[in-house]
Formats: structure tokens, sequence, C-alpha cells
DNA sequence: CCTACCGATCGGTAGG
DNA sequence: CCTACCGATCGGTAGG
């Protein structure tokens, strides 16, 4: 009993994953039931035994990678460092989960808008939210002189665009290493905020 | 005839523009021709008297916009500026078209994929060349000693990502104005390229 | 530019 | 987990 639910979750993990490759790849609405099912290794009918629909799959992508974020944010926000630090780890967070966590991450970002109600909602407000706290941690350190004056909340939408750009990294099979990428992408963005 | 010839003429722009608006509202597979036909005022049968199929107006749509940032980097390269004031005048151009000329440019970067062979072939080769070029500017500017030493590439898809970023920005109807927003960016992303 | 329609494919269900 | 199948919708064509 135990073993069959272990082999369940795993099952479904399984789906999910290979889901996340192919939303991916070809785009959620491109992508089919019965490519997905091919990918697993069973009929499309059998996916029905472990996922209610289809949306459900891009909900449960969504939303994992949406409270992996808002966890760390939280975090951080919680953390002694000074402002340029908080902007720093929270960067580095944002990379790494873009390499490692690369299907998922991208799908969410990319793909969300074929969220149905209520979920599409929720998920953009979240999104609303992150933003506005990590806009508030960028004014935090203008008020203390840490940080140039500049728009917050455009600053927060370039930075953030600026990371989900590493993809076409990811596809250019790596001419620098991992941690080249994350220097590099910390030099010129911090120091694009830091105060002369 | 020269009247009948306008008249097509422009229809077919009207279409290229709706299908533009909701390629990008909707993504491209999830948009059907009969949504589109809906928003032309016609029947789905009657667009294939202006086109030849769906795939074709994703096709019109990027190699306009793949034409329109390719002869204004030839412009560019030719100037006689420093590699930072062609930065500039690059990074300004991609802003504006974003502001100006939002939906194609917006299609043109995220909806390419569904290109067919042998144009998608083609348009990847087109962007690669793009970006090719676009850091041999960097390039030249950091031999120059004009910019700090970083990884040209990564660089190239930080800034352009970063300015795809402004869809979010068009989207929250513009607490900033386009001249504000345009000045920001250049300070962030043009001081973190600048050799202090 | 429309009516009428085609074959293909979609997400999903019934029943075992 | 499979076979068999459903209604809906897709891109596109024929013919006028």
């Amino acid at each position: 009993m135990a073993k069959a639910a272990r082999k369940k979750a795993s099952k479904k993990e399984l789906i999910l994953r290979r889901a996340a490759a192919m939303f991916r790849e070809k785009g959620f609405a491109a992508t089919s039931m019965r490519d997905l099912a091919e990918t697993v290794g069973i009929e499309a009918a059998s996916l029905y035994n472990h996922i209610r629909s289809k949306n459900e799959i891009l909900e449960a992508i969504c939303f994992d990678v949406a409270n992996i974020f808002f966890t760390n944010l939280e975090t951080i926000e919680s953390s002694s460092k000074n402002s340029i630090g908080k902007i720093e780890d929270l960067l580095r967070f944002h990379i790494r989960q873009m390499v490692e966590n690369y299907e998922e991450v991208y799908v969410s970002d990319r793909e969300w808008k074929h969220l149905e109600e209520p979920y599409l909602s929720n998920f953009q407000s979240q999104r609303r939210n992150y933003r506005k706290k990590f806009a508030a941690i960028i004014n935090e350190g203008i008020d203390k002189n840490e940080i140039r004056k500049i728009d917050a909340p455009t600053a927060v939408l370039i930075i953030l665009h600026a990371i989900s750009g590493i993809e076409s990294w990811h596809r250019s099979k790596a001419k620098i290493s991992a941690e080249e990428l994350e220097e590099n992408m910390l030099k010129i963005m911090i120091d694009g905020l830091r105060k002369p």
C-alpha cells in the first residue's frame, strides 16, 4: 500500500517533469496529451489516472515554482544584510534556479497565461506581490544611499527579465560555466544599481 | 484597379495587425483562424483570400521585425560613435520599438518557435547573426578600454531580454512615461557596462 | 466574401 | 493501464 502510493506519486512526478520539458519546447497549447503520453510511455487515456486535466499539470508547475521563489524571498527579506547584499542573494537564487530547474521555471514564466480562472488571477497576484516586495528592497537601498536613484519597479522588471534570458545560454551548450555566467550577470547588474 | 489593389493590401495589413495582437495575447497556437476572422469582421474562409495560411501570418510578422532591427544594426555599425555610444543607440532603438511596435516585436520574440521550416532555421540564423554583431560591438569596446571585461555574449543576452521585459511595463498602464523608462533602463544597463 | 463542408486532431470519458 | 469512442474544434478547400 505504501509501496503503491509511492509508485503512483513518482509516476505523477514523471508526468509533470516530462510535461514541463514539452511545454517549454513547444508551448502549452501546442503540446497534446497524446504527445505527452507517448514520451511517458503510456496511452493518452491513462494519463487521467494520475492527473485530472491538462490544465492541472500547468497549475502544478506554475505554483510549485511560485512557491519556491516566494519562500526564498521571505528568507532574504528577514536577513541582516544590506540592500545590495539582499539583491545579490536574490539574483544568485534566480540564476541558480534558472540553471538547475530550467524547464519548470521557464514554463512558469512564459506559459502561465494559459492558466484558467481562478488560478490565473491567483498566479498574477502572487507575481505582482513578489515584484512589489523586490522593488521595496531596492527602494530601501535608495533611501539608505546604497543604490542610485532609479525607478525601482523598472529595475525589477529589467533584472527579472535579464535573468530569464539565460534560456538561450542554456541552449547554446554552455560556452562559459554556470559560475562564470553567474559572476558576469552579477557584475553587470549589481554595478548598474550600485551608487558610484 | 489601383484602388482595388490598395484596398486589398490594407485589408491584409489589418489582418496582420489583428493577428499580432491576438498572437501576443493568447499565443500563436491558442489563436484560431475563426477567432482572428471574427475580430477582422469576416468569415474564417475569407481570410484565405488575403493570406495563404496561419503560418504565413507568423512568418510575415517575424521577418518584418527581424528586418527592421537588422537594418538599424547596420546603420549603427557604420556610425562614427564609440562603442558605448553605439550600444546606447542600439538600446534606445530596441526600447522604442518595444514601446511603439509592441505587439509585433513581442510576437517575433516569443512565438517564433512556431515557424515552420525552412523559415524556422532562417529566422534562428538571423537571430544568431544579430547577437554576434552586437557582441562584436561590446568586444570592440572592451579592447578600447571603454567597457569592463565581461563575457560579451552574456551581456548581449542580458540586455536583449531586459528590454523585452518592457512588456509588463506596457501592460501596467504606464506609471512612468516612455522617456523616463528609457532613461532608467539606459542608466542601469549602460552603467553596468561602462568601465569605472 | 460567403455557405457548406472536409479530414484530422483535440481533451477527455466509459467501461473494463 | 488499455480499447473504444465522444463531441468539439481545428486549419483549410470547393464552388459560387
